[in-house]
DNA sequence: ATAAAACTAGACTGTATAGTCTATTTAAGT
DNA sequence: ACTTAAATAGACTATACAGTCTAGTTTTAT
């Protein structure tokens, strides 16, 4: 007869909480066990017994954080007019990209990429890995459906997302004090949409 | 009649490179004082006699690496043929950008931008912002110059400079263990620039 | 030559932190 | 009710590190 009592799901939740907030803050060096219990109003020893040391809850935080992230909307309608579902597209990336909890995830986890690869790759695959595939589909899509021209739909993905990035993107990676404005994003936006519609245009149209 | 001596520039040197390579391999807190004077083959002592702090050497060993990274060559010839022109300034960015010194000064100065806001700030002037607006330069050029019908130079380059990153960037980003070919990079770059020219052909062109 | 400043080695202070241990309290499974 | 494990607070160990201090050595401007 083996009595179990289980841990408390809700404790172990409130410490990863606390975790990804401080490391993404932070940074992992920077942040503290210690710190992480208070944060989580949990004590010490309960952190110790639910992750049994600092690399293993980082590893485990920013898992977490992966699986919570709920992902770029891709349930795109009206693909018959590019510039319609293209524009719908790049707004719905750039919303997600500079979402400050996004952001926060990407930073560190490109920047531990050396001391902590197998960390980095989690966010690699359920982040730019994911969406460039799905990408990549709706580029399928829109070429069988001849809406477009593209004979290699990745290449079409990487550019399209890479592109959509812009300014914006650059300024939030580097945290600038100064920020272009939302009509600008929108032109930059508007302006890449029908630059990438010329450029993967049939030749039939005009 | 004062006597000073003048401290000795190459031992400041020793000590900055040291700092820059220990700082972008380990980061900011993981990387100690000792460290650095023990790599730059000097006394602790002498490290803080000739930067106060731990903060001041970062600022300063940042700043000296921006100021030799030796930047972009943009020296493009034959404007005419903005396949050529475009090719070679897509390889020269690539190249740039993935290399190793450049990667890593990258990684850390996004990553401390909370925390470093000016440091991550020289970085941003030196490298991005600048590539960014010479490219600008080179796009009016070639509006100018009727080689290409682009009405918004800056956001050409911007498109033009972030579609280059492709997949390569990253995976150096997130350092994978998987790499693509260099034959898929050189396919992506040439489809990219071919895009590129039919987004912005000018319209009398066929 | 000598004086001033750069440099060195190493001890030292104070603080922070990963991880452990203990004694006690709390909560669940039987 | 009773047992067992989870949780807690806090003391504790061992280590590391920023920054200072000292005492002695080397260099160089005059």
């Amino acid at each position: 007869m083996v009595k179990k009592r289980s841990k408390n799901e809700a404790k172990r939740q409130q410490i990863l909480d606390a975790a990804i907030n401080l490391f993404t803050e932070q940074g992992f060096a920077a942040t503290s066990m210690e710190a992480i219990a208070k944060k989580a109003d949990v004590s010490k020893q309960t952190v110790y017994s639910h992750f049994g040391n600092k690399d293993d809850l980082f590893s485990a935080s920013i898992e977490g954080k992966c699986e919570s992230l709920h992902i770029l909307d891709l349930s795109l309608d009206n693909l018959s007019d590019p510039k319609v579902v293209l524009h719908q597209l790049a707004k719905n990336f750039t919303e997600f990209i500079i979402s400050k909890e996004a952001c926060a995830v990407h930073k560190i986890c490109v920047f531990e990429s050396n001391a902590y690869p197998q960390v980095s790759d989690i966010f690699y695959q359920a982040g730019p890995l994911r969406v460039t595939n799905e990408v990549t589909q709706l580029m399928e899509k829109l070429h069988n459906k001849k809406v477009l021209h593209i004979e290699n739909p990745k290449h079409a993905a990487l550019q399209f997302l890479n592109m959509m990035k812009g300014e914006l993107w650059m300024q939030i990676e580097f945290n600038t004090k100064e920020r272009i404005s939302q009509q600008e994003v929108d032109d930059y936006l508007r302006d890449s949409v029908d630059f990438f519609i010329r450029g993967y245009a049939n030749k039939s149209d005009k």
